[in-house]
DNA sequence: CCCATATTCAACCAAATGGTTGACGAATTT
DNA sequence: AAATTCGTCAACCATTTGGTTGAATATGGG
């Protein structure tokens, strides 16, 4: 468990990875598609994926000669259920998830991984 | 809100500095009696602690020659929500968070750091 | 005043992280 | 078959991380 949280946080401690989670929540997509917004190598984004996978937080399932990425928020369960430990906060405005949602994908697509593939207004 | 997101799951990413945080949900500690149970020196630890504050996740109040360190739960907020958008989770058991809980928290105090400091059942 | 306690600072170290490039293997297209 | 596309691997690099030790800086007590 320690090493599942561990393997968790540290996954998404990373605003690359975490921009990576926020495109995959609209549809499945193929590692060179999650590439292309950014300013960096494929093999980076490979990498990404891996410790993404490692942790759980995704699936990678290869069809043919492409390999689709899956987001799989239940392992983000373990973790959430920790943090909501310490704070009990009122149930989750999904609302202002959803407008939070909204800015973050646009920036991702606007400044093309250019500068800072994250940065939201909510 | 990128940069507190990395602060605060980049913290979280450590055991020690997960273990600490459990520990000032009992009570407030002064930094000696947070390194105690730890099998690392009093700096390492202080540089948790300064970690954790930086993250937002504790305040630190110097009181006489002894500096208090304090949850603060609200930090976890925002990286909560984050979470949540994604998984869409059943409300939080808190039952078994307070089992789990009880578990942590012993294993903090017997192997007294001897090993990680956490290694939960739930 | 002197000493012990509480905590941080500074320098150092090994290992992990996040990125690069170029070569490579595997599948697809032509 | 040849060329192209998809993705990873390997080697390399700079920076960050998590720890150490020893000295320094308060503060409090006898």
């Amino acid at each position: 468990m320690s090493d599942t949280l561990d393997a968790t946080f540290a996954a998404l401690a990373d605003p690359t990875r975490r921009a990576i989670l926020t495109m995959l929540l609209e549809d499945d997509m193929a590692v060179t598609d999650v590439a292309e917004p950014f300013a960096m190598s494929l093999a980076a984004i490979s990498k990404h994926l891996t410790i993404l996978t490692r942790a759980g937080l995704i699936s990678q399932e290869k069809r043919g000669r492409v390999k689709w990425c899956k987001l799989e928020p239940d392992a983000l369960r373990a973790a959430s259920v920790w943090m909501q430990g310490f704070g009990q906060f009122e149930p989750v405005n999904l609302d202002a998830f959803e407008r939070f949602l909204a800015v973050e994908l646009s920036d991702i697509e606007d400044d093309a991984g250019t500068d800072h593939p994250e940065s939201p207004a909510a």
